[in-house]
DNA sequence: ACGATTTAGTAAATCGTTTAAGTAAGAGAC
DNA sequence: GTCTCTTACTTAAACGATTTACTAAATCGT
């Protein structure tokens, strides 16, 4: 059999020897083969030895992974849903660190790690999470109201949610997203800051890009951003001042750039924002730009809050004041608590994962700096 | 069949339905059913409709990809080969943008793209590379020593080689990593350093950490390393200096506190250098570091070359010069590559991709600054 | 109304393993 | 010498789908 190549050369199609074709050219019987590399008891080492000769010889790599999980019933591998197109999941510094901790838990149970393309809004493949050969998946990151959520469900594989609305008989693992948001905000209001103004990353899957009223909000379907809404809201009132009045910026995507956009709006209102509270400090980081750029220093004439903490985070200039979450940890626990169901196990969904405010040089009291 | 879990509470085993049941409940045949799903045009819309409907009520998510997979003669994946434990890959900017582009290059072709879990030095277990089920491997930052590699050929599945020592029939993508170094080291040298030192990571699969001598230098089994220890040499030796007395310390990993160790040691060295080259962005932050520890203001008392040009490079400050390589179009070009093997074409490797320059502002002429 | 074609579906082989159950031969106990 | 254990294999049935070749019925042109 033969193809044409791109550049009109032929390629032989290898046709991979077979366990059947080394068991006969040993003498034996295909079961034997399998038992000499999954079973090495069941046989004597001297014929375990002429097995792999007769495999050497043909060529023949071990046991077709494919096969086997057929016949085991499993694959070897977990999933991970993730809502963008797979390429900009690894953009993300929080996003990678997450999966860094789910490899961790796939790497220590022997199981690969299956990234699940999720394409583009439009034309979105949704048979891509039914036709993955996983074993289980991790579902991250995704709008509450995502299709792909039950359509990972239907498939009556072990799941586990992250940052999602629990449900009934499906482990989950949360942040106290609105506890790390909510002081995030009362460290701006306790330096004295009253003109706040927020950037926020996508609110739902639609996401418009500009001023986000009350009611986008509420509507918001990415549990993340609606959660740290909601902690920035109840330390701004617990203040006394008004919520509605704090202006949230939703950008279309969580890069630097969108940041600089969106603090480029926020800056720009009358009265001006003393300081910016940003959902993310890959956001946080396009403040700084978009501050370094009108000439504003930061923390004398704009204080910039991030979340999540990043390794970044801890060497910007100034160091970025931010929200700290246990990313590796949250992947860690998501992939454990997955494993733990592919044995049969049933895992209590653990609290909500604590975060932590980190105060650093990017916040001080309004007017520290100039005579503002 | 009921597992006891964790916390002593069982689980039942689902039985999944499969595609015979769903015929069997239909009333037709399982080549019905299976055309159904795969082939539309085979059969009445409306006895698709009937099948779907059974399908929905005994819970059926679709043929099992593993047995398709199995059918098929394919997985619908490929695998991604690191060398490190796979956390780390995605601990390193320049990995993840590499693996940004493969999983680019595997979304197009609607591939899954799996992390092939490569264990620790210690207790490596090869058997993952060879029970993964996939269509293809991307051989990725693997030492050219390594057994892994071999391992991968043997399962006579498409291949693609990137940063390693080209093989007959093998594609493989290289980078101009030698050009990169080697305009680094100019840069430097032509600002007028001659007082040289070289912050290097694992120069072969034993990292020892520590000064390497040029023994050790020439036995480098990582590509990369050993190529722009190389273009460095080639630019120090035209100029007539002696590559010899010039100090390279291999660290042991890739991170910034790595390069934070390994720039102290040199720094304390007598005399010590004006300018150090750095083989990665990362290991640059970590020179910045122990640059600032030490009371050295960068460039005026010290300059600073790194490579990679991550993200983040042109964030630090002074912003770091570096050597640019496009990571992503790396992972893309190499993606791309095997997809096109798995179609039955030849692809021709192509020619090193270029890597460029990047002069920022962490570079000088030696003690530009204070009273040097 | 005839043969040719199209449509809609089926039967059965096959993909490459694993594994439960079975067997034959040799070892040890008495 | 018989009986029971091991040891070292073998047989044959899955695992859950896809696909090739085939058939029966409906449609069509003339």
């Amino acid at each position: 059999m033969l193809h044409v190549g791109v550049n009109g050369r032929k390629k032989k199609a290898i046709r991979r020897a077979t366990i059947k074709e080394v068991a006969a050219e040993v003498g034996v019987s295909a079961a034997t083969v399998s038992n000499a590399y999954n079973r090495p008891d069941q046989l004597s080492p001297q014929l375990r030895e002429r097995v792999f000769a007769a495999a050497r010889r043909l060529g023949y790599a071990g046991p077709d992974p494919v096969a086997r999980g057929l016949r085991r019933g499993r694959s070897g591998a977990v999933g991970v849903v993730y809502a963008d197109p797979l390429s900009y999941a690894f953009a993300d510094p929080a996003a990678v660190m997450f999966l860094e901790g789910v490899s961790q838990a796939a790497e220590e149970a022997g199981l690969g790690l299956l990234l699940v393309p999720a394409p583009l809004r439009e034309g979105r493949n949704p048979k891509a999470v039914g036709e993955a050969a996983v074993d289980g998946f991790v579902i991250y990151c995704l709008a509450e109201d995502d299709p792909l959520v039950d359509l990972a469900l239907e498939r009556r594989i072990p799941v586990v949610l992250v940052e999602q609305p629990p449900r009934e008989g499906v482990p989950s693992v949360e942040m106290d997203d609105v506890g790390g948001a909510r002081a995030a905000a009362e460290h701006l209001l306790g330096l004295g800051h009253e003109r706040l103004g927020v950037v926020s990353f996508e609110l739902g899957r639609d996401a418009r890009g500009g001023l986000a009223d009350l009611e986008r909000q509420r509507e918001a379907t990415y549990r993340p951003s609606r959660l740290r809404l909601e902690g920035y809201r109840a330390a701004v009132e617990e203040t006394g001042l008004a919520w509605g009045e704090i202006p949230v910026y939703e950008a279309t995507g969580n890069a630097p750039e969108q940041g600089d956009i969106a603090a480029g709006v926020l800056l720009a209102r009358e009265p001006s924002p003393t300081a910016i509270l940003a959902l993310s400090d890959q956001l946080a980081l396009g403040v700084f730009e978009a501050a370094k750029k009108r000439g504003l220093s930061v923390p004398e004439d704009l204080s910039v809050v991030g979340f999540d903490d990043v390794p970044e985070a801890s060497r910007t200039d100034p160091p970025l004041t931010t929200v700290y979450q246990p990313h590796v940890e949250k992947g860690l626990v998501a992939g454990r608590m997955l494993v733990a169901q592919l044995r049969g196990e049933e895992p209590q969904s653990p609290a909500p994962l604590p975060t932590r405010l980190v105060i650093r040089g990017s916040t001080a009291p309004p007017g520290a700096g100039r005579d503002e």
